[in-house]
DNA sequence: TTTTTTCTCCTCGTATACCATGATTTTTTC
DNA sequence: GAAAAAATCATGGTATACGAGGAGAAAAAA
C-alpha cells in the first residue's frame, strides 16, 4: 500500500470550492492521483472503465443522493472505497451510509491530517470515521436526542399545532372533543420530554419530523 | 490596482477545506497575498494593525454571525472591501448583509472564474454579486417567505422562547418586566404575521434563526 | 382470543399567552 | 441636533394552554 504505486482517489462534490480545497489538501501528500467530479453520475461511469481506490463522496449532490450513489458505487465497484463528506452530522445518515456499503464518514469542518488519517485507515481495512462522527455515534443520549414514536393521531395533532391552530379548531376540523385534543397534547410533551408545546414543535421541526 | 503590489486578501471560514480550496484558487492567480482565518474574532483583530485589501467573509461561523462581523469589519476598517461566501441563498439575508457594508456575495457553489470576477469587481468599486446571487435579487417573486428582521433583543427572547422558557422566566434572566417580554412577544408574532408563538417557533427553526 | 396500544372523554385549578392601546426613555441613524 | 427605531413599562380583559389523575371503548398486535 505504501509503495511506489500511487493510490487513486476520486473527489464527489457540486462545489468547485469543497472540490478545491480536498484537491490541494491531498496533493500535498504526494502520493495520490487525484480525479475530481462534480456529478453524482460522472463517478459511476468512471468506475465502470477504470479503477479507483478511494472515493470521497459528498452526501449532498445537486443530482443525485449520497446515500443512494454509494449503493451504487459498491455494486459496481466493491473493492473501492466510500467515505462521505457532508455537514450532514446526524446519527441516522450516517448509520444508513454505513449500511449502503460506506466505510467512513468524515464532517466537512475536518482538517487536512483527519481527513489523510481516515483515508489511512480505511485503505487498512478500517472504518475510518472522524473524530466529531464518532462522538456523535457513540454518544446517543447526549447530541442526538432518541426520537419517540408516534401514533397517526398524535402526528396529525402535532402538525396541526405547528401549524399554529389552537385546541379547539383542531377539534372542530378532526370532530373530536377539545379534552381528547389535549390529552393528546400532553402526551405528546410527555414523549418528547419538552416543557411546552413551543420547545417540542421546535425539537420536531429540527428533526423534520413535520 | 493592477501593478505590481500584491492584493492583500483574507479569507474568513471556519471549515478547513474551503478555506484550503479558496487558497489554492486564489493562489493560482499570484497576484494575491492570501492571509487566512478560522474565528470571527480573528480577523476583527488582524485588521487592527494591519491593512486589507479584501476579506472574504463566510457568513455562518461558530463564533460569530457573519452579518454582524461584517458591520464590525466595516467600522475598523472601512476601505477594506467585504464579499460574503455562504450556502445561504436568502434574499433577506443578502440584502442584510449588503446593508451591513458588504460589497458583494457569493454562493458557496460558484467556481473559481466567477470567484476572481467577483473580487475583480469589487476592486473597481462596483457591487460583487455571483450569477446566482444576482438571480435570487432579481426574482422577488419565488416562494421564499421574506423574513422579518428582528433586533438584538427580540432574537435573544426569541431565542429563549424557543426554550421552552416562559414570559416570567425569561423576564427575570435578562433583568426586564414581564410586560417587556410580552410586548416583544406580540412584536414578533406581528412580525412573522404568526398565529401563535408555536407557529412563529416553527418558522424561525426552518428558516434557522435560532 | 387475550393483551397491549391507541383513541377517546372527563374534572379542576393555575398559569400565561394573547389582544388592544398607549407612553416614556434610550439608542441609533441621518 | 432632529428624526427614527428600539427597548422599556403599563392596564385590563379574554381565551386557552398546561398539569395532574382517572377511565372506558376501539383497534392493533401477540
Amino acid at each position: 500500500m505504501y509503495n511506489n504505486t500511487p493510490i487513486n482517489i476520486a473527489l464527489v462534490d457540486d462545489h468547485p470550492m469543497i472540490l478545491e480545497g480536498l484537491k490541494s489538501l491531498l496533493q500535498q501528500h504526494g502520493r495520490f492521483q487525484i480525479f475530481s467530479f462534480t456529478k453524482g453520475v460522472a463517478i459511476l461511469d468512471f468506475i465502470q472503465e477504470n479503477t479507483i481506490d478511494v472515493i470521497l463522496l459528498d452526501i449532498v449532490l445537486s443530482d443525485a443522493n449520497g446515500l443512494d450513489l454509494c449503493k451504487s458505487i459498491k455494486q459496481k465497484s466493491p473493492s473501492s472505497i466510500v467515505i462521505g463528506i457532508s455537514n450532514q452530522a446526524e446519527r441516522s445518515i450516517i448509520f444508513r451510509f454505513l449500511e449502503n456499503g460506506g466505510n467512513g464518514y468524515i464532517l466537512k469542518n475536518a482538517d487536512a491530517q483527519e481527513i489523510i488519517q481516515c483515508i489511512d485507515k480505511a485503505l487498512l481495512g478500517e472504518l475510518a470515521l472522524s473524530k466529531e462522527v464518532q462522538e456523535i455515534i457513540s454518544s446517543p443520549s447526549t447530541s442526538t436526542f432518541e426520537l419517540p414514536r408516534l401514533t397517526k393521531r398524535e402526528q396529525q395533532i402535532l402538525q396541526a399545532i405547528a401549524h399554529g391552530q389552537t385546541s379547539a379548531k383542531i377539534a372542530e376540523s378532526l370532530f373530536i372533543s377539545v379534552i381528547t385534543v389535549e390529552t393528546h397534547r400532553r402526551n405528546l410533551m410527555q414523549k418528547f420530554k419538552a416543557k411546552n408545546m413551543i420547545e417540542l414543535v421546535k425539537i420536531a421541526t429540527e428533526n423534520k419530523l413535520l
